[in-house]
DNA sequence: ATCCATGCAAAGTGTTTGCAGGTGG
DNA sequence: CCACCTGCAAACACTTTGCATGGAT
């Protein structure tokens, strides 16, 4: 369960960021917003389908999907890993760390022997044996930046 | 392109690998091995299947995915972020970090002060604009570690 | 020789799309 | 009002499964 002030504040910078960039704050669309940040868990979508249903019980599964993504799009809300929905495996056998774009879902790779030896915190220790460290940086690349323009709020999060 | 040295050391650690775990070592398992290291990029399932038709046309592509899977639950091979087939979203809207099971797939969430703020190399930001900073573990939890005794290599990496 | 792995084809999931009617700004 | 959004249903893509044959130890 997360902080209800913070969950208040973000659900009123997310109804500027749609007004600010022209996108319709619908009924649905506070909804799926609303249902990915109240779990506070890793949902898929067929949990915050459920979730929004139980508020709109005439929601659509592809609206929930082309909401998502939408929202996926303009940085308003993060999956993890790099999304996509195939599998994709790691080629690069050396030890390294991930650069990708929100937008465009490439992948950059970059070696750091600092970030190779994070110290791992005795929380994680205690929930199982770390085989492998990766840094993952997020944002959006050079090229998807220049292409479109300034969609991307600056402190949404 | 990968070192190729280094790519026929695992290659033979593979092989003892499969021998020590009692899995059999035939010519698909190894060209769809090989084919995952030797990239060097992230291939998906069928980037693999086409580079391993090259050396053995009438593979299919069943036998990739079971392979595949085969490899990731060994810790063998590894894949960009959870896994699974499905999206998944972060709920989580404070910043914090990760530690994946590479077995189950369950995510532990924890949050560091100082993972939060660890410095981007400069060549990530010639890349494009960080957004948001995550640190992923990735090993073993520790009701599967008691579960499956020990397949897990302690060195194949 | 034995059991495990493969290939085939068919079935299952999860996701996307075209379109007609509805709704927010 | 008018463009954008939604719901529906059908299409699509990716992944999994059952079964008979083939191969590794």
């Amino acid at each position: 369960m997360q902080d209800s002030q913070e969950i208040r504040r973000r659900l009123t910078r997310f109804r500027d960021e749609l007004k600010r960039t022209g996108v319709k704050a619908t009924h649905q669309r506070l909804e799926i917003f609303r249902e990915v940040i109240r779990s506070g868990e890793h949902p898929d979508v067929e949990m915050i389908y459920r979730g929004v249903r139980r508020r709109i019980p005439s929601v659509s599964l592809d609206t929930v999907y082309r909401t998502l993504w939408l929202f996926l799009q303009r940085g308003m809300i993060d999956t993890l890993g790099p999304s996509q929905n195939r599998v994709r495996f790691e080629g690069n056998i050396r030890p390294h760390h991930h650069f990708i774009c929100r937008k465009c879902k490439r992948v950059f790779d970059f070696t750091s022997r600092v970030f190779d030896e994070l110290v791992v915190p005795s929380e994680v220790k205690a929930w199982g044996s770390v085989e492998r460290t990766h840094v993952e940086f997020k944002g959006l690349c050079a090229p998807c930046r220049e292409k479109q323009g300034d969609h991307s709020p600056k402190n949404i999060f």
